[in-house]
DNA sequence: TTCTTATTTAACAATATAGTTAAATAAGAA
DNA sequence: TTCTTATTTAACTATATTGTTAAATAAGAA
């Protein structure tokens, strides 16, 4: 729980998100196919990748030249496992705010 | 799906992922009172809020002189969504990770 | 109206983030 | 070794973020 707000912040960026949905979407991908996904340099993937992987959100495995990336499991589960714990919260606050909504039906 | 990561920012500062977490465990507070679960003055506070509700992670109630602030359910549940879109992906992998767990303990 | 409480907005400084190009590193192929 | 491909690190710039204090706004109470 400590640490969620971390895989967050790797999560905020539209470029790393881009990234991430991607590799869940198709699996492992090597740093330079990922570049095709955006518009933007080598570096710049590079670096995204790197704050990726030290948030735990992404690990690395190496094939020759190149560097392959795919998501870890664990980080999805971990948000994953944060929002069940509130579950109750916010499914009771969604099952109120529709029953105020067809309550104004009836009225109408 | 396009403005998750929106959500993902509001929650990668960590006194914002205090906030809202306070807001999920006890419900409907004050601006003033969250000013005493971090040690931070009320324009920052105040601020947070603001992003906090730009991002549509909490809404704001007007109660006299104070603001009252509560996490609106739907941004949790979009969250909660989107790591359900992925299960299979976590899931499984989580799975074929621990079968080779198992199978290095048979080993050694 | 004037005082008090609660909160926000303004202005500013310090630090962090994200992008770029150029250089460095890694590893297979000629 | 030298060339080529793939990726990362370095150096730098521009912009965004976060915090602070002081001033402004909102609304009830005296």
């Amino acid at each position: 729980m400590s640490k969620l707000n971390s895989t967050f912040a790797a999560l905020s960026d539209p470029t790393r998100f881009a990234i991430v949905n991607q590799l869940l979407e198709n699996g492992e991908k090597s740093a330079g196919s990922l570049k095709g996904i955006v518009a933007i340099s080598g570096p710049a993937i590079s670096r995204h990748l790197k704050i990726l992987r030290n948030a735990g959100v992404v690990e690395q495995r190496i094939d020759a030249q190149r560097r392959m990336y795919r998501v870890r499991p664990q980080a999805i589960m971990a948000i994953h496992n944060w929002t069940i714990s509130h579950q109750e919260f916010w499914q009771s606050s969604l099952a109120r705010l529709e029953q105020v909504l067809i309550a104004e039906k009836e009225t109408k």
